[in-house]
DNA sequence: GCAGATATTCAACACTGATGAATAAAACCC
DNA sequence: GGGTTTTATTCATCAGTGTTGAATATCTGC
């Protein structure tokens, strides 16, 4: 007559009552040191609320409760590891020289950290993120810096070559890209930054620019 | 409010009988016709098997026959745009000097008028087949076309390169870099391509480079 | 103490992709 | 040209997903 036998048997096999219990304060933070490693070991997809859940000793229904839906769970978990491994302010102070390589040294360094490999090209929200910043900010922030009229064709052509780093290397990695080591990554990728980011004026097509920077 | 009561209404209203019908022998084909537009509107995710079953007119079940998944499926449904739009034979047959530009143009026009874009990268299998082409097939023979014991690192540059192009502009596309048309684009990454296939001695920025590739 | 806000639990819902049993149509054999 | 086998299709159902609403327990302000 009644289904209802075992009254609140979560995965850890620990049995609580109903209601809030008092010694939890903060399962926001809990659930979402649960899903981190989940995502990053599983993906996105293989990744279940009930497993998130499970693993936090919670009920599933609060993750919808705390952030809306699985990919507002998803975004809180990612959005400060894309933060930290975005954050290219180092590579924009210092000399003009040193630009190239300080950009392939803050990337290299800050994704070889980061554990956001991979997952995140499975996330229409975090690649929509990365896109954002990609063109809003890495590249609007070096067309700034870089100045003159061409300057924003050169950052284009920056960003193409560290968005294919990062693509290449980290979010769908090439076997022989993932093994290198960062420094020598950086050292077969040196000329081509340069060259992207030097004005045209060297090159053997004379670069008419026609629009102004955007 | 499905109750299943209708017997056999498919999407199509027309009620169909039991069993084999006579006058549709094709019925993977128009499975994987149905399915292209689908998918390629709403995405990997977001196209069901039965709105794909429904369009296409047939049983449900009939797509797992024939495609033994929804995985299948799609690998049937993208492996020729992939193959074709990722075919840079022509790129590789010529001079050395036109070499940046070919490989521009070829990537280009090719994925220009592909109709993979963005949604490829929702699924895993694409993305392996894309890396394993992009690291097996155009790395490879980008290095044996090179030459010289520095091949395969000038190789792997012009890769990252071509790979951001395609990432940045065709996969997740920048509104800036998906905005200009291919020619300005092809300009703008030129520079930098001639200097990731260029043998560079890994020198700081010296013309140490007309040496040519032994 | 008590009213309202907040957190948590439970039970369902509508769908999803997948699969097995039954069956009709075609092909094949002699 | 009937009998048998193979293939294609239908139907029903499964386990599992994200999500949601109702009920309930705890905390907070007064």
């Amino acid at each position: 007559m009644n289904k209802t036998q075992t009254p609140a048997r979560q995965a850890t096999g620990a049995v609580r009552r109903r209601g809030r219990p008092h010694g939890h304060p903060q399962t926001k933070a809990r659930i979402v040191a649960a899903a981190e490693p989940l995502f990053l070991e599983h993906g996105y997809r293989a990744t279940t609320l009930r497993a998130v859940a499970a693993a936090a000793g919670v009920d599933s229904a609060l993750i919808g409760y705390h952030f809306g839906s699985k990919r507002g769970l998803f975004g809180e978990v990612t959005q400060i590891q894309c933060a930290r491994a975005l954050d290219l302010t180092r590579a924009f102070t210092g000399s003009r020289e040193g630009l190239a390589d300080r950009l392939l040294a803050v990337v290299t360094e800050l994704w070889d950290a980061a554990e956001v490999n991979r997952l995140a090209v499975e996330n229409e929200e975090v690649m929509r993120a990365f896109r954002e910043y990609l063109e809003g900010e890495v590249l609007a922030r070096l067309a700034e810096y870089l100045g003159g009229h061409d300057a924003t064709r050169r950052a284009l052509a920056a960003v193409t070559l560290i968005g294919g780093l990062i693509f290449t290397r980290y979010l769908n990695p090439l076997p022989l890209a993932a093994a290198l080591p960062s420094e020598e990554i950086r050292r077969t990728l040196a000329p081509a930054l340069r060259a992207a980011l030097a004005p045209a004026a060297g090159g053997p097509r004379t670069a008419r620019a026609t629009r102004p920077g955007v």
